[in-house]
DNA sequence: TATTTAAACTTGTTTAAACATGTTTTGCAT
DNA sequence: ATGCAAAACATGTTTAAACAAGTTTAAATA
């Protein structure tokens, strides 16, 4: 439930460009006219459109509109990079038939060389997760997560097979608010063969994540391991002179 | 050089943040501080923030403050997918030698195919452009370029060895404002066995790209094929919720 | 001492207005 | 009809101020 203007206006412009009711191409009204028809004033309406603007919606131009550069067909995609979502939510957005398997559910504590990798304080306690995501009855992502207990107790094996954010959101009152991601590609390993569904690919597309709370600690660490061929990271930007 | 003043703000604050003066999970000085420091309003140092935060560099907090979430240890990488970077500005930022070969220089007619894949419109008449990015004497990078030949006008084999983004911007008074780009990874192909040396590696991780001018036209379209162990695309998100 | 309350911070949202700057349209003079 | 200048309109930047809401600190109370 959006409670502020901004994301009223920003939401109810992006479904008119998600649905095709203004198009590729098209201007939108001008800042003022929006300004009139929602009732506020040219600085709210310039804040919704700056955040269509840097998702890629539309394109700003001086002197002459806000113009929409985004085709509803593009998407074909099953993830967006440019922006955070859970597994449970991008694979609902995208109407796949999904199944969670987790296969490892332990509690560790960060030693020199994990603490390297994943920027947690040695000596951190941590859920250990290894989880095997089965789209359509394929086994298509090996996620590995690490947790921090302090911020996210109250895990379970049962949890992870559900979704973990719905926990730490709605049971635990979390709000997730930033995260980095590392896009690269890596050869396949032994787990990867044993427990993806890989047919001849022998390489899989690796994210690591590093997510912060509202606290600005982070509390998650997630490698995932993807069979190439079945995902597709996007993401737009502004360049910005500076 | 930066005109505005919210952009000279963001750029001092960023250049504390990296060179380490601000130290990962420091907080920032309030925003009321900063405009006192730098004689202006709020709103002016809230914009700068907003950009940083955008970037990943640091995580604002309701009634706490802004913290500082970037170590600067972290860019490894060579590339950053969280912002528009020409080839020539990436590497120079890496501080690596260099050559760029033109394998390909040659002006094309989109065909209904092409069309399809690109987004340029039947027709239309392209700088079709095959480079290879040769780093520190190892060919790392296969680019394959579709420039938009009535936006881009006077192209040559010579300013594609150096950097076209150069020519668009200084010679043509070219504005690039947006771009959308695609991630993904794939099998090599016999080109990329050709031309890349990929030592072991039979995969690459490949990426697609659409620019747009600030006429809002897509003038160029782009596929990238790196070797996978060389190159990492980092991005930085704010979840919204909406 | 421990707990509660209030004050003094912090960031978040929104309004209002002025001016800058780029683009398109209009209307006038040729 | 053509060309040009002015007006109208678009987005871009910045100031100023008020209020909302979350967090920390300090004072007052039990």
């Amino acid at each position: 439930m959006p409670k502020s203007k901004f994301e009223q206006i920003y939401r109810m412009i992006r479904d008119e460009i998600e649905s095709g009711q203004i198009s590729y191409g098209e201007f939108l009204p001008s800042e003022n006219e929006y300004a009139a028809r929602f009732n506020c004033t040219r600085n709210t309406v310039r804040r919704a459109l700056s955040i269509l603007s840097g998702e890629g919606f539309v394109l700003p131009q001086h002197g002459r509109g806000v113009q929409v550069i985004w085709r509803p067909d593009a998407n074909r995609s099953i993830f967006t990079i440019g922006g955070i979502e859970s597994f449970a939510e991008a694979t609902g957005r995208n109407q796949k038939k999904v199944v969670t398997r987790v296969n490892s559910f332990k509690i560790i504590t960060a030693d020199e060389k994990l603490s390297m990798k994943t920027g947690f304080d040695i000596g951190s306690e941590l859920y250990y997760i290894e989880r095997v995501r089965v789209v359509d009855n394929r086994a298509l992502i090996f996620d590995t997560n690490y947790f921090l207990r302090s911020e996210t107790e109250g895990l379970t094996p049962d949890i992870a097979s559900k979704s973990i954010y719905h926990y730490l959101e709605d049971e635990l009152h979390m709000t997730i608010t930033t995260s980095r991601r590392r896009v690269t590609a890596e050869k396949a390993l032994k787990k990867d063969r044993e427990l993806l569904d890989l047919d001849s690919y022998d390489f899989v597309l690796v994210v690591t994540g590093q997510v912060f709370n509202s606290k600005g600690i982070m509390f998650e660490y997630t490698q995932s391991r993807h069979r190439p061929d079945q995902v597709c990271f996007v993401e737009s930007a502004v360049r910005q002179k500076v």
